[in-house]
DNA sequence: CTGTTAGCGCTTTCAG
DNA sequence: CTGAAAGCGCTAACAG
């Protein structure tokens, strides 16, 4: 009623519907679907005079319906561990602008490292809402990420952590390579007995990154010292105990390469409380680069993980998935290297 | 092919659909949507059937489709400014974790500070894709957020970043009482001359923590020194500058309030270049009390802002709102700590 | 190049 | 308490 239409108010009740938009422009529904859809098949006068009305009118297509309709709803899932984490925000942050570049919108489920929440929630974001997903450091073993596989759900895992099962589109950093710079780092300043903080040990990021380690070591003649390596929880207070007990060796090495920056950091703390001083008594490298190595003092030599653009990877191989294109490369792998910074010096004396 | 159908191999072809359900059940889709939605016409009996059959397919209703038909879409969408960020991460994690316990899912929007992306964000969740949405930190000016709420599309503001408008569903945290608390804190320990880094002007939080460092160094009796207050942007290396320039003065204060943990952070380091030992020569707190706290050397003196409360709080409020409920209060603001840790001593001599 | 017409999977009156 | 039927907004053949 009292219908006043004196020039921006829109004719319908809520919010526009491809159906008013359609009456507006004086075309059919089908022809606005297609200029909406960017299909060929419209003339370019029809197409502006659509636009014009669309633009107009702020109208943009319902996600929800065109799912339905479709069966791609524009909208892909993305589970990861923990949301709040330097190590895990970048990743997702390359994710999300990679995936608003291409105007598709991303379902976040964070599984807090619960097995059994990470499954319901993949089931759940198949069930029609996502038309793929990314899975960062997922929980699933191989096997349920195959059955997954073979119920023709899409998706990409980044940062896996075991060995990546072939066949699987899978976006991983070169481990190892980026310890071997990192131990190459250490030996060129001089140091000979380097203590490595491992992380969980079975988990691929710990034995690649051993296995640089190891290599470096090997290929300057240095046999390694069992006691030299100790595996650890990646978290800081568990590379403080590690770092201790290193430290604590009858001799004690004089750098300490810790296998992410939290543990390495761990060892800052340590080296702290010890009245160790860094770099000049203990040298540190870490591992990842995450915000938090260049908050520090020292500032923590690290290796960098292109953490944002392992995301924005995922989402590229995601989508040659969904568009049922041919992916050459089922599994990249993505270059680290060495950020010097601070924490690192010859040995003392 | 080769249809074993030994036991568990669903007699359809992709995902189960709810009219699936029914003819297993051997009910119409109408009661199955009955019991899915805890509809209470149901006979408890017939209930139990129709659960049985959903948990064996693992069967969960396409939200997409619920939300054409209902209007609801159990989706939520929220907007913020950085998504790898120790300060939003919580609070991200935090809404997450209570949108997951209501079931519901977050389709995430970040800005990366930039107003029209955002505008434009909000824009698409309105339509149809989600049921509501929490703006943390939002960029709209009042009167855009009173458009947005004038359409009918229920959002809360979570973190305002200018005073927050009234009859808007908001939450914050105690600014003012947080920066008193702290401020105090350097009180007792002796401290006269104190140094504030202050975030950027006209932010809320800016000046409600400005209020409280006033207030308190008022009630001590002490008249402030304008040159002891700088504004800076919110970021490390501003906050350096601004330390920097502080504690070059003639007269340098003997303790810094940092008004968040990242340019206090930047102090630490400020006196770190100047071979100033905190807290023996200076002491410096924070606010915010983010991860960065904890790990930097010495551990940081900060004000605790519930940061993944504050997240909880909004989809609090936000299920509220759409649920058409009545909400008593429409502003709530979180009580603030001050977390003590290694940054503040006596000054010295 | 454009319009007509089925549905997509689900909720919801409205009858029984 | 349960079923039948009418869409929700959109896409995708299929005709013209």
């Amino acid at each position: 009623m009292a219908q006043a239409d004196v020039k921006p108010e829109p004719p319908f009740r809520g919010r526009a519907t491809i159906r008013d938009i359609a009456d507006l422009a004086g075309v059919s529904i089908a022809t606005v679907s297609r200029v909406l859809n960017d299909r060929p098949d419209v003339a370019p006068e029809t197409r502006e005079t659509v636009m014009q009305v669309v633009r107009e009118h702020g109208f943009s297509t319902n996600r929800g319906a065109r799912g339905l309709s479709s069966g791609r709803t524009g909208m892909i899932g993305l589970t990861l561990p923990l949301v709040a984490d330097a190590y895990f925000g970048p990743m997702l942050s390359g994710a999300s602008e990679a995936l608003y570049e291409r105007d598709m919108r991303i379902v976040l489920a964070p599984t807090f490292h619960e097995h059994d929440r990470e499954v319901s929630l993949v089931e759940r974001l198949m069930r029609g809402t996502t038309d793929g997903a990314i899975l960062m450091l997922p929980e699933e073993s191989e096997a349920e990420l195959r059955t997954l596989q073979s119920q023709g759900f899409p998706f990409v895992v980044v940062d896996p952590r075991e060995p990546p099962p072939d066949g699987l589109a899978c976006v991983a950093a070169m481990h190892a390579a980026g310890a071997k710079l990192a131990t190459e780092h250490l030996l060129e300043l001089g140091h000979r007995r380097i203590g490595a903080i491992a992380g969980q040990p079975g988990w691929y990021a710990t034995e690649e990154r051993l296995l640089g380690f190891r290599a470096a070591l090997a290929a300057a003649g240095i046999l390694v010292d069992p006691d030299l390596i100790v595996y650890s929880d990646w978290r800081t207070p568990w590379g403080i105990r590690a770092a201790d007990q290193l430290l604590s060796l009858p001799d004690p090495p004089t750098a300490i390469f810790g296998f992410n920056d939290n543990v390495a950091i761990g060892a800052l703390h340590a080296a702290h409380k010890l009245g160790l001083s860094v770099p000049d008594d203990l040298s540190v490298v870490g591992f990842d680069d995450t915000a938090h190595a260049a908050i520090v003092i020292p500032q923590l030599t690290s290796v960098r993980q292109p953490l944002a653009e392992m995301g924005r990877m995922g989402v590229s191989l995601l989508m040659r998935l969904i568009e049922g294109r041919r992916v050459d490369a089922m599994r990249v792998e993505l270059s680290t290297k060495l950020v010097v910074r601070e924490s690192t010096a010859p040995p003392p004396r």
